[in-house]
DNA sequence: CTAGGGTTAG
């Protein structure tokens, strides 16, 4: 900041923006306040930031004291283009401020992602005794993210409401935004639905707000109705809609959206072919995806990311590795930590774990820019877990500069499960269950650890603290796509038309894959019953139901598509690749982390997942 | 003069 000045001295010097300074001198000075209001107001409009840093010399050079007026336009100039100490400095600098001059400064903060600076200054604001406005309101609540910025969010609603601009559409859609973010969306809909008036932003972001926290039919179910009731939609709106759909993998409707969005024609096109791409590898169609990304004039980090993490969901590891080097060829776009773990779990899924380590290797040696953060090594120790060689992961976490989280414990968990490691299994599920002793999964792999060395007391003692703290958060479910429509089926369903047909399905699949060699695997069921009651729970697992349905309805040519809201269990995996062996029929299953290729009984995952 | 919604990961 000390070194505006000078900068400001020698820009001064010039072009000929230099001419008209000189103008408006000869004018005479009251002049002064018009010429560089109207040159200021130009800079700001074209985002000439130069040409404005040269009228703001020639103010400090001619020694001419700008008012207030001229002063936030300075202030607005500075933030529009992204010089935030500049616009800071000035605003320092200001012998008096307005609502205009704080709400700028607030605003300059909140769209660089400087949250926290926003509230400090809102804060300051407030005690200054300035009156925040409507436009300082809808600013401010931006930055109002996470734990501390809702708590805060919560207080500025109540101000919000003493001012009386809780109907302000502007405010009101930043107020809904704040409680969806938060995760209330129940109070966000609240927000939304006192709204006077609705326009395509607010209905965007209650759309969205939905989305963003995996409520996908209700996020659609909600955009139909806008529709109906004639609220227009744009590419945020559509982009959205799409996030929901991926969320599905509602293919058809993606379909759909894709052809509409085609006719209309919709301006900022990048964002929503970076949609279509993630829509339709999460609907297992990544040759569309590609097919999307090579097409593009233009591509951001986030389109690359995208594609990065349709291959990597899908366990195709050359692909990963070899787009990412060309992501590197190509200049224009720099990877950001998305794209190395997108690599990192590509390589993992793809098991091409010394390329991983590679290129982790290289992120911590800071070639990349790329700080290596606590999501990165996770990466790395579910790359080593996988791999087999579960010894060196614990010794990575060991060494690591992060304390572990749960994640990383459950992934360790997770390899000792697969590759047997009793010791280090043991020693981890106990610290798991620990930290997060509300998670049913973690028990259940400790104690089938314990049964697998015969250590039958240990079994006992983890059953019991399994039903004492253990609560199952999520209820499983699975779906399938047939002509548009979603069928969903849960482990206790009654609900669906065809549930009978389908139970009887799966019971004659069953019994038909008994005669083969299939053996239920009782140890992926969670209560602690007798064995009979555990096949029955077995066969009554939602992902069986829906495959079965699958098999019955969809036409034969085409993949069984099954979506798992959870991560799939190993007797499921082993059922759907029996009726893939048996039935010749392609299988195409998408679980919480990942997508399962089987064809002729062979899993693309390879058997770990 | 100052304002709200969006796309990748977790």
């Amino acid at each position: 900041m000390p070194l505006l000045r000078p900068t400001l001295n020698s820009l001064c010097t010039k072009g000929h923006l230099q001419e008209a300074l000189l103008q408006m001198a000869v004018k005479g000075p009251e002049m002064l306040f018009d010429g560089y209001n109207m040159l200021l107001n130009d800079c700001v409009n074209r985002k000439a930031i130069r040409e404005g840093q040269r009228v703001h010399a020639h103010m400090i050079k001619t020694c001419y004291l700008p008012p207030l007026y001229l002063r936030n336009r300075l202030v607005i100039l500075y933030t529009k283009c992204d010089y935030l100490t500049d616009a800071r400095y000035v605003f320092d600098e200001m012998p008096e401020r307005n609502v205009v001059s704080w709400t700028a400064m607030i605003s300059g903060y909140s769209q660089r992602g400087l949250g926290f600076e926003a509230l400090h200054l809102f804060v300051r604001m407030l005690r200054s005794g300035t009156e925040p406005n409507e436009f300082t309101f809808a600013t401010v609540l931006t930055s109002c993210t996470g734990a501390s910025g809702f708590e805060l969010g919560r207080q500025i609603h109540s101000l919000i409401i003493k001012h009386n601009y809780e109907s302000h559409i502007f405010v009101g859609s930043s107020l809904l935004d704040m409680y969806a973010k938060a995760g209330k969306i129940i109070e966000a809909r609240g927000v939304f639905e006192s709204l006077p008036e609705r326009d395509v932003v607010s209905c965007t972001a209650i759309v969205s707000g939905y989305a963003q926290l995996g409520l996908d039919e209700e996020a659609l179910e909600l955009f139909r109705r806008l529709q109906k009731e004639g609220i227009s939609a744009n590419y945020v709106t559509y982009a959205s809609v799409l996030t929901a759909l991926s969320g599905l993998a509602a293919l058809d409707h993606g379909k759909q959206v894709h052809n509409h969005v085609l006719r209309c024609e919709l301006p900022f096109y990048v964002v929503i072919q970076n949609s279509l791409i993630d829509m339709y590898s999460k609907c297992g169609n990544l040759n569309y995806s590609r097919r999307i990304f090579d097409r593009m004039p233009e591509r951001t980090v986030i389109s690359w990311n995208a594609m990065l993490v349709g291959y990597s969901k899908h366990g195709r590891g050359r692909e990963v590795v070899e787009l990412f080097r060309l992501m590197r060829e190509e200049k224009r776009v720099k990877p950001d930590c998305v794209t190395f773990l997108a690599v990192l779990s590509g390589c993992s899924h793809g098991r091409l774990e010394d390329t991983g380590l590679e290129i982790f290797d290289e992120m911590v040696k800071g070639n990349n820019g790329i700080q290596a953060e606590i999501e990165h090594y996770g990466c790395v120790v579910d790359l080593l877990g996988r791999a087999g060689r579960v010894e060196e992961a614990f010794e990575f976490i060991k060494r690591m500069p992060f304390k572990p989280t749960a994640a990383i414990w459950g992934s360790l968990l997770g390899a000792c499960r697969v590759h047997s490691n009793i010791d280090i299994g043991a020693f981890v599920g106990q610290r798991l269950v620990e930290i997060e002793p509300e998670n049913a999964g973690n028990y259940v792999i400790l104690s089938n650890l314990y049964a697998s060395a015969g250590r039958w007391e240990d079994v006992r003692e983890v059953r019991e603290l399994m039903m004492d703290k253990a609560v199952i958060k999520e209820p499983g479910r699975s779906w399938i796509e047939l002509d548009q429509t979603l069928h969903t089926f849960h482990a206790s369903d009654r609900s669906h038309p065809r549930r009978e047909e389908v139970f009887w399905k799966v019971k004659e699949l069953s019994i038909k894959f008994k005669e083969a060699g299939y053996v239920p695997d009782l140890s992926c069921v969670l209560y602690d019953v007798d064995e009979e009651q555990k096949e029955k729970i077995l066969l009554a697992h939602s992902e069986k139901l829906a495959l079965a349905f699958g098999l019955i309805v969809a036409p034969e040519k085409v993949p069984i598509r099954v979506i798992k809201n959870l991560r799939i269990c190993v007797d499921c995996h082993n059922f759907a690749k029996l009726i893939s062996k048996f039935y010749g029929r392609d299988v195409s299953l998408r679980d919480k982390s990942r997508f399962h290729h089987i064809v002729g009984g062979i899993c693309s995952c390879g058997d770990y997942w």
